[in-house]
DNA sequence: AATGTAGTCAACCGCAGGCAT
DNA sequence: CATGCCTGCGGTTGACTACAT
């Protein structure tokens, strides 16, 4: 969009700091310092770049807006399967995200999923996305299901939460909810999503190259996981989910969100056939 | 052509966590 | 250990633009 024209920021000054869009030459002055002193110490960056911005709003500015490396443009199709995937990960965790999404940024993603998703509208790609997921889901469960007869008899009652099936679990029990409503937000959710993160580090790190499709089943495990144990597996609500994500854990905060999601992931309404499609 | 509505984007605010003192 | 500051994050707002009526 460019700096607007004069927007109705007003372009105020509240307490000496200038307000409102930035002015190409405020944006020189920013993008100056930072290659003469780096990022970071955005309190200081007023001082020194002689810009009467707060270290705030130039830190924005720079991240959303003036960094080298940032991608213009629409979201492809391509990364706004990712974005999905990794909603269903992540949760509204934008800055996570957009850690997979090389030049885009938690602010463009976080805007773009309001303007797509939030209104419950998922456009092709969305659903495509979504039958792929299922897909998995139900291939894995198969693949479940056989190493558990295959196990059962060798091991009588062994307690299942110890398979995890790849995943290091925390619990059985998902606690992605599939309506997308808070499964007792109050409980585990940050320390699980702490656990999430480091456990899912490295995986975030990989994603996002041309095969990023293949990456994302990498990092869909927790959520197939969870959806393994999805509904089926009951919604007593806390849990740890098998790798210790939590797709759930901020949805409640929101019905708008919690209808979006009963319309993108409500499994359990959801009849995969044998092909695969789902509804 | 004028008006209304929805979509998009940039920027703000408040809060929380991390770190230094 | 307590406190204060800085940074980063997520939610929200408001203006502009595009499209529909």
């Amino acid at each position: 969009m460019g700096e607007g024209p004069l927007g109705g920021w007003g372009r105020q000054e509240v307490n000496g700091w200038r307000k409102g869009p930035w002015t190409s030459q405020e944006d020189k002055l920013l993008v100056e310092h930072v290659r003469q002193h780096g990022e970071g110490r955005w309190n200081s960056v007023s001082k020194l770049a002689g810009l009467k911005r707060s270290g705030k709003s130039c830190r924005l500015r720079w991240v959303n807006y003036l960094r080298p490396d940032l991608k213009r443009g629409k979201i492809t199709p391509q990364e706004e399967s990712i974005i999905v995937q990794l909603h269903a990960l992540w949760g509204n965790r934008w800055s996570t995200i957009a850690r997979s999404l090389p030049g885009r940024t938690d602010n463009e993603i976080k805007n773009y999923w309001r303007t797509h998703f939030k209104k419950g509208k998922p456009s092709k790609n969305i659903e495509r996305a979504r039958a792929r997921f299922l897909k998995q889901r139900r291939e894995m469960m198969q693949t479940q299901q056989q190493q558990q007869q295959s196990l059962g008899g060798q091991l009588g009652g062994e307690d299942q939460n110890q398979d995890g099936g790849g995943c290091s679990s925390a619990g059985t029990t998902a606690d992605v909810d599939d309506r997308g409503s808070a499964v007792d937000g109050a409980g585990l959710a940050p320390t699980v999503a702490a656990e999430a993160g480091h456990q899912h580090q490295h995986h975030r790190d990989l994603i996002m190259h041309d095969d990023a499709m293949m990456e994302m089943d990498l990092i869909m495990c927790p959520m197939s996981c969870a959806l393994l144990h999805g509904p089926a597996a009951g919604m007593q609500g806390r849990t740890g989910s098998c790798c210790g994500s939590t797709a759930s854990d901020e949805y409640g905060s929101s019905e708008e969100d919690g209808a979006t999601w009963g319309s993108l992931w409500n499994l359990e309404g959801v009849v995969v056939d044998d092909a695969g499609a789902a509804w």
